[in-house]
DNA sequence: GACTGGCACTCACTACGCGGGAGTGCCAGT
DNA sequence: ACTGGCACTCCCGCGTAGTGAGTGCCAGTC
């Protein structure tokens, strides 16, 4: 049976008292705080079909209904309208990024102030290195057989590292790597560097080889392979306010997930440019976090996304409002980035 | 009244039963499960003694006895011999902290394995910069009015910024600031830079004035006084696994606490030399910490102390394992720093 | 055919009462 | 100084009853 206009007016104002109390919401309460024009009985009916379809359900016979996962669903997808942000939470954002003194401080900010702004669970990919492209390296003698290789990637990230030579080096040898090095690699995107490091090292003479081939390994295992992605997190102690109604009881699985940095990074890394994905409920792979919905966007200096961003909370959560302040976010950093 | 040998021993048995259980211990399970060679009516009468002296209280008559902090604070001074630790748990430190490839992973691996020997919260504080002595100074030309300034500790810790200089400046007059700045710090300790980095500016030439006053701008701001500590968490999920009983029903308290890095640095980054701290309950300063107990330990090369590590728990915790365990990981740890 | 009013029914929630049992405090006895 | 015995307390679990919100359904109305 198709759901004709008012029936889908009537799933709306379920998610939205349910998601306000927290509590099944009965036909009654429904007609008296929207302003729906039909009787109570009315709307049982209609509750009926939707109960039908699979949009909501009841805890138990005689009490209210609860919106399922298929239902928030729906909500998400047709009738949610997104929410602007008003004037102060613009404020905000703002007053809470502005000097932020470096890229740390930056991501850092940043997740606290989505957890303040959505009241759930706040996580921040850092900038991904494999996405971000070369700004500079440089070569910094530690001994004479020791090399720390920096790399400083657009997006202000910097990653080192210690390299062991198989012998002692020359100062003018290693402003020669360093010229070459950067000649090659500049500007390009950490992951399309492999075929080029591993030319580096078949141009170079046999004086300068062996120390190459040494910084080759390096920078191709810790550099690129090992693209060690790094997550901040913040507002885990939102969880714990709806006061063990949401979570049905154990927060443990959860905070344990949250824990895995692996899991976050599929949850929050995988995103599509300018998209906002919702995750609810049971549309989750990860087990342990069904029965949580998740708001992820990606992020960066103008279309391009070096980055995923989002809140985890119960499936109950304010949808709307939670997309709204996200996107904000994100593309409040991303200009951030694009001017840095 | 003075507490008797076998008043003592008393203790000794509520506290350990108490911790194994978590249920109230009465008297006669007492007797039975440690060999005190006495009736259950005997105990009762050291109880009601203990009781009186605050050691011990119940939570209703007719209960059992549960220690109190004071209770605990005794067992911990007193009565409880270090647990050594077993073969298995030696191996598993080694096991999980070798192979670590960067300070960062050092630490990561140390707070989970923390987390993962004793069950609870476990938190480790990076090197402290303002601790550690200085390495390496490194002065990379980013463009022509820009460097990055590098700074590697003895800890192996690195931090960088970005310096905006008043104009441009030539690749020489880089290399001369780069060797005065090396000459001047490296070795001293960053607490005691200050001074050194003043008297830097004031010894410059008129042509390397204006840069390096811009540097020692940026040093002084934000590798000296802004010595960022940082604090690695882990084994949150622990806080959710007593069910409940622990912490009266609410963890939210106590998640917000962890998320403040001031409070945690207050925790943890207060260690004296090879002291480990015990903290029960009431004993913290921490409003909302209060219920937790806390061990705390200062960790680095030989003796010297860069930072602290420790857990964090219910009240009701195994204060003589816990304590063996981050005795034993924080001198693992500082070994690590020693050698490389 | 769509909507409404009415009515019987279901079932969580709360309060109440009532043993059962673990544990205590105390006292008299050894 | 320790022990056995005994009365007492009070939490806990359980069954019962009452209450009320909410439903499903049906007959009636526009």
């Amino acid at each position: 049976m198709a759901l004709d206009e008012r029936k889908l007016e009537v799933l709306r104002a379920i998610v939205e008292d349910y998601v306000a109390t927290q509590e099944p919401v009965g036909s009654k309460a429904l007609v008296e705080r929207h302003n729906l024009r039909v009787s109570p009985a009315t709307v049982r009916n209609d509750m009926a079909v939707l109960e039908d379809e699979g949009y909501i359900r009841q805890p138990h016979t005689s009490a209210g209904r609860v919106p399922t996962d298929a239902g928030y669903r729906l909500f998400v997808d047709k009738l949610s309208r997104i929410k602007p942000l008003s004037q102060a939470e613009r404020r905000a954002i703002e007053r809470f990024l502005i000097g932020a003194v470096d890229l740390d401080d930056v991501v850092h900010r940043t997740v606290r102030l989505l957890a303040q702004l959505t009241r759930q669970v706040a996580v921040v990919q850092y900038p991904s290195l494999s996405r971000a492209s070369v700004r500079h390296f440089e070569l910094v003698p530690i001994s004479t057989t020791r090399l720390m290789v920096v790399m400083i990637a657009e997006t202000g990230r910097v990653e080192q590292r210690l390299v062991d030579l198989p012998g002692p080096i020359l100062a003018d040898d290693v402003t020669e790597l360093r010229r070459r090095i950067n000649e090659k690699l500049v500007g390009k995107r950490l992951v399309d560097t492999p075929p080029l490091v591993q030319a580096l090292v078949e141009e170079s003479g046999p004086a300068l080889r062996p120390p190459m081939a040494a910084l080759s390994t390096v920078l191709l295992e810790t550099l690129v392979e090992r693209t060690e992605e790094r997550i901040a997190l913040a507002g885990t102690a939102n969880l714990a306010r709806g006061g063990l109604l949401d979570f049905q009881g154990s927060l443990r699985p959860i905070l344990e997930a949250l824990e895995e940095e692996v899991i976050l990074l599929k949850l929050f890394g995988e995103v599509e440019p300018s998209m906002t994905r919702v995750r609810i409920g049971d549309e989750n792979e990860i087990e342990d976090l069904r029965g949580t919905s998740i708001v992820a966007t990606g992020y960066g200096p103008g279309s391009i996304v070096v980055g995923g961003m989002g809140v985890l909370g119960p499936t109950r959560m304010d949808y709307p409002g939670n997309i709204a302040t996200v996107r904000a976010v994100a593309r409040y950093v991303g200009d951030m980035l694009a001017q840095s």
